[in-house]
DNA sequence: CCTGGTCTTGCCATCGATGGCACGATCCGG
DNA sequence: CCGGATCGTGCCATCGATGGCAAGACCAGG
């Protein structure tokens, strides 16, 4: 009968102990089997000896052990989710997606980030096959995945491949939204067509970056370097690329101005867009069209306000989320590259004519 | 014999079995106790049945199974993170600061939005107890936290108090803060200083109201009700009151023109700024001075760069990280209230003269 | 050579829940 | 009134790791 000691009595950690569903059971006056039962919606249980339990659980406030259930299962019901960084706005946004679509089914989202670290990403994609999770959402940071092994936990990547890995994808047709911005800037007039973006290393900027050259193929206009920035990481970047595009008045002498400045640009990134606008307002060269491929929250406030190519976060997570729960429900599904449309925002600046 | 069984097998499920500590056991020629104290650096262990068992564990790729090990110790290493919505740019903010802090300490941290509804705040918070979170971090959405009990998880609130609940908290001094923005308006000049916020039935927002009349009453002016629209909840909403305090061309008709207009605006949440900066500029007053509660991406490329009070995630996750962390290795902790003071980004339109 | 101690190791129970199987009771048709 | 099916229930083992205790090996001192 010791046994049966919590009767409120404060743990060694000072917690206060939670019922088990043995206390349930012994107070219900049936056996913990047949408590199991009743918890599982199991049929085979009298209606009252299930009342009686239920009648216990409530009693004694019984809340059944998470973390019990998924060591007899074998795998936790959580699912983990790794990205670069949390507090970026795209991720945070897909984050959140993704926590509602599970928390719908009951799986929670372990979150993690990587730094951009590789090494600490392959570190914490440990810890979660540690824990047992389900299944992961992943943004790759390292360019090697091959250690990874899906056969050993469903994977679901988000935004771009992994190097190495054959899993699930999930990203935004860039080629295509690229394509279709610089085709929207060349239908309105503009044939001297900047852009400012991202280093082509990155599998997602080099879509964007052959998708403007594409358009501009299409459209019998060749590519002149001078106008092509993609290796600006930073909005501080961002902002000196576009000074040497439109010679600023504050040249920052490395970047060598092009001869003839364009009348359009394709700013690639959101945190190009970052430099790139304020770098517009300051030069007062707002008479220049701009398409951004990311959305922010000023952009309508600006004047002109900022046409932008809409990175749909919460749809790239729901989808994301959407996939790995199928592959958790049937695990034998192909390998699938699910790619998503980016809606374009019309809001001025990419309307301007030349 | 039939207990060594995986040899690669794969299991029903089809996932591949991972090898357990038995496994290392058995192929280091040791019992299962040995293993387990090499596992946890148990001095009393042979340096060479030491070294045998670390090999076995780096031939067979020993993981341990985190959640066994939970099972044991009664709680999760997780930790619990309940916030109203991850895409809100400051929660994105604390919650990358707190996965960071978190992950340091080995502890991974489960993520969980209430979308702003009590009764699934409740469910979600019933959810990580049920996983024996070794902590909860949470940002209330429900007025009424009496149901949670402290000795049962360590609790530490962030950003606003849990009425019916004592725990500890980390916010922001909000009423300092505030008097603060106001009272730098006041020193440049201005004596008409409308406040464009929330409903002060968040006590967030109505400890900045507080400091804003405080200030105001400070400097001997006394406040106009006119001036003051406290119900703001949307950027719609603030772009409206902006319209009725300076008499906008396109009147919403519901709320009355204030009788003489204000030379200053104190916009008291991120979310009123979004609605106040638009309608300033679209309405061709930026020459009315603005200071806004919450830093947003743009705020330093418009014209003029807004003046900001930073409201500073990162460092409000990392202290309740922090203070969770002390919590968890000393239960005995008298609850304490953390202010944490917001500094001033004084970008132009704060410092425009009357 | 024996005794008491340290060092190393192993057996068993345990955490909280679920799966497999078996047992007793009830019910039905023959 | 009996045999087999069905229903409700309980016992035991199990998931993977760790804590308590004790046993065996080995050493030094008397």
């Amino acid at each position: 009968m010791a046994q049966t000691a919590p009767e409120g009595a404060p743990q060694a950690s000072g917690r206060l102990a939670a019922s088990r569903l043995l206390d349930v059971a012994q107070a219900a006056g049936v056996s913990l089997r047949t408590a199991s039962r009743v918890l599982n919606d199991d049929p085979r249980v009298a209606p009252d000896t299930r009342q009686r339990v239920q009648e216990a659980m409530l009693e004694l406030r019984f809340e059944p052990d998470a973390m019990a259930r998924s060591l007899r299962a074998g795998t936790d019901t959580a699912i983990g989710f790794v990205v670069e960084s949390i507090a970026d706005p795209f991720f945070a946004e897909v984050i959140d997606a993704v926590e509602q679509e599970m928390s719908r089914h009951g799986r929670p989202v372990l979150v993690t980030s990587t730094r951009r670290d590789p090494e600490w990403e392959r570190d914490v994609i440990g810890r979660m096959m540690q824990r047992r999770v389900a299944g992961l959402l992943i943004c790759p940071t390292s360019d090697d995945h091959s250690w990874l092994d899906t056969r050993r936990v469903p994977i679901v990547l988000i935004d771009r491949p992994a190097p190495g890995l054959s899993a699930d994808l999930v990203e935004i047709d860039d080629h295509r939204a690229a394509f279709d911005a610089v085709a929207h800037l060349i239908a309105h007039g503009h044939r001297r067509i900047a852009y400012v973006g991202d280093t082509p290393a990155i599998p997602t900027s080099a879509a964007r970056l052959r998708g403007y050259r594409d358009a501009l193929a299409h459209h019998g206009i060749e590519v002149d370097g001078q106008l092509v920035h993609c290796e600006c990481a930073t909005s501080q970047a961002a902002a000196e690329a576009v000074s040497a595009l439109i010679g600023g008045s504050r040249p920052p002498a490395a970047i060598p101005p092009a001869a003839i400045p364009p009348t359009a640009i394709l700013s690639a990134t959101t945190r190009a867009s970052l430099g790139v606008v304020p770098a517009l307002h300051s030069a007062g060269r707002t008479d220049i069209a701009l398409v951004s491929f990311g959305d922010f929250p000023m952009a309508d406030a600006l004047r002109p306000a900022v046409t932008v190519v809409n990175h749909p976060g919460h749809e790239v997570g729901r989808a994301a989320a959407a996939r790995l729960l199928a592959r958790l429900g049937q695990p034998g599904l192909p390998v699938e590259r699910i790619q998503l449309p980016a809606r374009m925002i019309e809001r001025g600046s990419g309307e301007l004519r030349r």
